[in-house]
DNA sequence: GCGTGTGAAAATCTTCACAGCG
DNA sequence: CGCTGTGAAGATTTTCACACGC
């Protein structure tokens, strides 16, 4: 089975959710100079389970070598090509307040052929400004952008009111992945596939492990 | 059913994560004055089906009114005490790189009992200076923060390699629950809650969708 | 009548355990 | 022999559909 046909049968959503984490820990190993790993190591490195990460491979295709392990490169290269990593992901990221300029000045981006090639904002008082080295365009270089650079991800990073305008504006230039750091439910038609990055969210799921904690401790001490 | 038992029992932890988009999606129906909602209307403002709003409230008792709907703020209630947030959550940010520093400015822990109430760094050379106008301080003072200040919540922001020492320390004062945004995975007991967030995973994740739907097109067209 | 609350069915995900192959 | 790959079992999550109570 080859990857292409792989990635186009499904591979379960759960299972494409933990291929970025073992392609991490393939990639700590090839920098270490490993060439071979384990079910149970990668697993461990990887914080999993080895019948997980085992079942997770197996909807790739059969990579490893019964009795001794997976090639540490190859394995690595071929979940790359399933998530799709073997061509470049231009990003654009949209809403340029505090958090947008965060982002714009991380370089976690660069990894992984993201590059972020625009950085807009719908203010057109903070059009032109210089943000992290680049100028700060109008949300009407959009369909440009998709059609002369292969736009293909917009990060939203507006405040809750803007985020579905800037979504609007994204899938109508022609953007089908969104990564939406806004704290708002974005509508969109099916094709376009939407991710969700919310602090708020994940203090609160904190706090009721926490709480519940306390709740336990208190009935069986 | 009293919330406190319902918390006690098991809610899933599918339903515990969709909580908080429930009470956010009530806290904007309040601001508009909005006093009833049915569970069509708010699982649309949610995101979710309305089978599923029901299923998971369900768990946490039966706030609703048959033939009628649901009180808004009542329901709001029920779900914050649920998840613990009528007490307040004191948070620390580890790691003063430019994400942690975005984070300090970043607005959004303050609500719902979120506070932040210090800023921390390892390196010596970083103690001391003013973020977000704070000052920041070192490792060293984390015992005192959960001890004095009831610290229960650690925000990491380091870099990948200091990410686990951070984690270690927090642990070792007390804290009980664990913000990651570094690429690593933590270990950590397993009395101790830690949710992960990272860009590059979700990035990685939006790439599998992006690739997958134009492998299905070029079959299928 | 209407919309909630919930058993039961269906779908999805995880774990088990071992056959099979190098 | 050792470790992968995988059917089958088990657990969890989601959807269905309708009884129930205001």
């Amino acid at each position: 089975m080859s990857t292409a046909e792989a990635a186009r049968r499904g591979v379960p959503d759960a299972a494409v959710a933990r291929l970025p984490g073992y392609l991490r820990a393939l990639t700590a190993l090839a920098a270490d100079d490993v060439a071979s790993v384990s079910s149970e190591e990668l697993a461990a490195a990887a914080g999993v389970s080895s019948a997980m990460l085992r079942k997770d491979l197996s909807y790739l295709g059969s990579y490893g070598v019964r009795g001794v392990g997976y090639d540490v490169e190859r394995l690595a290269s071929e979940i790359a090509a399933a998530l799709g990593l073997t061509q470049d992901w231009p990003v654009a990221i949209v809403g340029m307040g505090n958090l947008g300029r965060a982002l714009a000045a991380y370089r976690g981006f660069a990894e992984r052929g993201f590059r972020v090639i625009a950085l807009l904002d719908h203010d057109e008082r903070v059009v032109g400004d210089e943000v992290a080295g680049e100028t700060v365009r109008p949300m009407e270089d959009l369909p440009r952008l998709v059609e002369e650079q292969g736009l293909a991800i917009g990060v939203i990073a507006t405040p809750p009111e803007g985020a579905q305008a800037a979504c609007d504006h994204l899938v109508a230039a022609g953007v089908r992945s969104v990564l939406n750091f806004a704290a708002v439910v974005l509508a969109v038609p099916e094709d376009v596939t939407v991710r969700k990055v919310d602090l708020s969210t994940e203090l609160q799921i904190l706090a009721f492990h926490g709480h519940r904690g306390a709740l336990a401790e208190a009935v069986a001490p």
